[in-house]
DNA sequence: CGAATACTGTGCCATAGGGCTAAGTATCGC
DNA sequence: GCGATACTTAGCCCTATGGCACAGTATTCG
């Protein structure tokens, strides 16, 4: 075991968060600066920024700054490796015999 | 924006861990005792067991106990909801105008 | 019965996460 | 140039998380 995904696990952490998840619906949608961003969100902006550093730190999204204005978009290649991750869960389940599962643990016997 | 699921929250938290996608990877491949699993991870059984009792609370596996013993199986159905989210940002990101970002930001562009 | 096994419960600790305020820097618009 | 705008930096606070040790309970086995 110890699979040790530095990327991976940076990936979920960061979806971990729902205000993250949010900027990446909204992001979804097309690029838009932090201010525009911000607004969405009841809380600071040095709060929010937070969000948008840790997103961009884990290549969530990608960041550029002109004149005075930061302006973000989605890396949409990124979520790919959740989408990866839950392949190989199912690559493994597929795979295997199957056939103990329902005698172990089922949904009748379950309460002690 | 703020779009409140509980359950999707919960999910995602559960998932941001090693430990716990560890787990999960192992129980895909067939049910197993928390003494099975806990073996195979550098730390004690009650901080094991919080994992556990976490990736329950979350739904992504259900448990059981038979005497002393305690036996851990995977609810792929509970990973559904990751899938369910990555596809709504597809179809987020698929019926957008798709036009002004490689204006926005973006230094030589990468792929559309 | 008594010892070993397999958890379970309790409590402590250190760090990281997410929020805030206050103050600073760099453009932009007039 | 000067004020407004749009972040940025710094520091503080509180809670949750993930780890530990140690003691307790419930089964199982000889």
């Amino acid at each position: 075991m110890a699979q040790y995904s530095e990327e991976l696990d940076g990936v979920f952490v960061a979806l971990a968060d729902p205000t993250r998840r949010d900027v990446i619906r909204r992001l979804g949608r097309g690029p838009a600066s932090v201010g525009e961003l911000a607004r969405e969100f009841p809380m600071t902006l040095p709060s929010f920024m937070k969000h948008v550093r840790m997103l961009e730190a884990n290549g969530l999204i990608r960041t550029a700054k002109s004149g005075r204005v930061r302006t973000c978009a989605l890396r949409r290649d990124r979520l790919a490796v959740v989408d990866d991750w839950l392949a190989e869960q199912r690559r493994i389940w597929e795979q295997r015999t199957d056939r103990l599962e329902r005698f172990v643990t089922d949904p009748k016997e379950q309460q002690p």
